[in-house]
DNA sequence: GTGAAAGCGCTAACAA
DNA sequence: TTGTTAGCGCTTTCAC
């Protein structure tokens, strides 16, 4: 492998003025920089980025910090369309994706900060880590300049992107209660993830606005999982017939309940309306296709990359971005009909 | 961002003790190496990879480059898990991955060999690259330990991980055969990809098995895209009506297919057959449910990783991993019926 | 069992 | 416009 010596030997120059040459300074004389640049092509040079970074003492890597990159993840890629959007930002400047997946065992051994901080990250992004998790908050207060996803934590060096989530459910809360539906129960994710809080708010203003009580024990956690969405919405379902429409923190938890719709024989949307949150690429494709919140996965990332790199370059960005959502109607709700 | 010199320093000891102490050697007083330990972990040390990688001459990290890392390929999200096989199989070494994606205006700038050369990546995966890609043979030529896959391309450094497409083809016609067809015509991908020359033999072989002649009018290419499938099948199918069942180089494709066919009010299966390949999540999904031959996407990635890890170890294993395919009989087949 | 010193490939004062 | 020199943080001979 060449270095900036070999070239310097060859061109009779100096290591410093090869140096120079090849990164573009202006104060060398063409005649010499041209005969660099011939050498340097001529002896198949590259140069070593980790030679480099160590001396300027950044990297030009961002981390991504996922944890749904795993098997399970495929039906709802919620995680690839993030990272695509990463992705898209990224290839077109001039820094590399290191990929940190957190769902290993790896992530026990080390913190995400380490992760970072071993590897010279100049900056992170970070998507699919619960609130709980006991180092989020370390790579927070680390000073890496980080962009979370859906995380709404503003420092100096820490920004977000999110959607409007609070809008977005009571958007299809909304939605339910204009078909005239009274009783709305509500599929959550989990406590530990902001989304999920801010999607019940929306469905409780959707709910206040109607003049329609809320009820908690209408509200059970699914954990953005299609068989835990099973099983609360079977047992809810059971036990609360009176139940006419089901709002789903997420579009595979909404498949889920209409797994268990079909195995009820309870008819969709004839019996029971279902809203979906995500739009996943098979809520249109499933059977009924599935009316649901829609938020662009794809440029939340791309938006996290802009906003992260943007930092990283010394531009003065807002650090907080949120998107609009997109309520997508399908064939999944009805206006209620009393039988 | 404290060094092994402070750490010297504040234990008492030189920077090679440190270092040694660190790394586990077994030269180092157990005194001494607790006291180190303990500094470093009071000093909250990281380790700097990349002077260490400069040093050691590895860097530990391996490059995946892959081409269908954009918002399109959500459909189709072969890309995506083929990455969770592949980060799957990393996460559990002590190698991180680094993520080039090709798709961009960059790659024209950078070859792949350099790309992975500045960065300085032991080894490298390639994913969804064409056969005619000007730099594939650059980087195979490159003593970069590589894995490719569905390229067979096997060289002292390069493996590949593909599936058995001749096979899997094979299966497919022969399903339809079975099923009555005589009239079997097939969408391929295109011939840059060597599963495509691979998947027309199988197809060829199957006629041939049959005493069915084959006929080269038959086989179009749709570029293993949705839209050109359509386009081709809709000229296959309206200038030669007695096609009774198509098979399809890719699960994208037979959808185009399928599109069409509804246009044309041509009922799938009762009239139409079609099998596609790949079994991607929609296969299962779309109405009526795909026939199709299954890949198993995310094991190649993980067995890419594995035989580039296991390479780069020094274990000498076979550079060659060909899984098996699994036929998928959905109900977009049906026996031969002529009306 | 430990330390001094060299060097990985590069950049960046500073001097000439 | 160019070269000398030091140093980024680490590992590794070699000597003690």
């Amino acid at each position: 492998m060449t270095t900036i010596k070999d070239i310097a030997k060859v061109a009779g120059v100096s290591v410093t003025t090869v140096s120079r040459a090849l990164n573009g300074y202006s104060d060398v004389n063409e005649a010499t920089r041209k005969k660099i640049m011939d050498v340097a092509k001529e002896l198949n040079y590259s140069p070593n980025t980790l030679a480099r970074s160590l001396v300027m003492n950044k990297s030009k890597t961002i981390g991504l910090l996922v944890s749904g990159l795993n098997e399970g993840a495929v039906k709802d890629n919620f995680t690839f369309e993030v990272l695509s959007g990463v992705n898209q930002y990224v290839s077109d400047s001039d820094y590399d994706l290191i990929l940190f997946s957190t769902n290993s065992t790896k992530q026990r051994e080390k913190t995400y900060s380490q992760l970072c901080k071993e590897r010279r990250v100049d900056g992170a992004i970070i998507q699919g880590i619960r609130t709980d998790d006991p180092y989020l908050q370390e790579v927070v207060e680390s000073n890496i300049p980080c962009v979370l996803i859906d995380i709404p934590i503003e420092t100096e060096t820490v920004g977000y992107v999110t959607t409007n989530n609070r809008q977005g459910a009571q958007k299809a809360v909304d939605h339910l209660i204009r078909l005239g539906h009274q009783n709305i129960a509500m599929i959550n994710g989990h406590e530990f993830a902001v989304v999920s809080q801010e999607r019940l708010k929306g469905y409780q203003d959707a709910l206040k606005v109607a003049n329609i009580e809320f009820n908690p024990d209408w509200v059970v956690n699914g954990d953005f999982n299609e068989e835990a969405a099973e099983k609360v919405a079977l047992k809810l379902i059971e036990s609360n017939p009176e139940i006419s429409a089901i709002f789903c923190a997420s579009d595979l938890m909404a498949l889920g309940v209409m797994k268990v719709a079909r195995r009820l024989n309870i008819r969709i949307p004839e019996q029971l309306s279902i809203v979906g949150y995500d739009d996943i690429l098979l809520a249109s494709y499933v059977s009924p296709p599935l009316t649901t919140v829609a938020q662009n996965k794809f440029q939340m990332g791309y938006e996290a990359a802009k906003m992260l790199i943007h930092t990283l370059e010394g531009k003065d960005e807002p650090h907080v971005k949120t998107l609009d959502t997109d309520l997508k109607i399908r064939e999944t709700t009805k206006k209620f009909n009393k039988n």
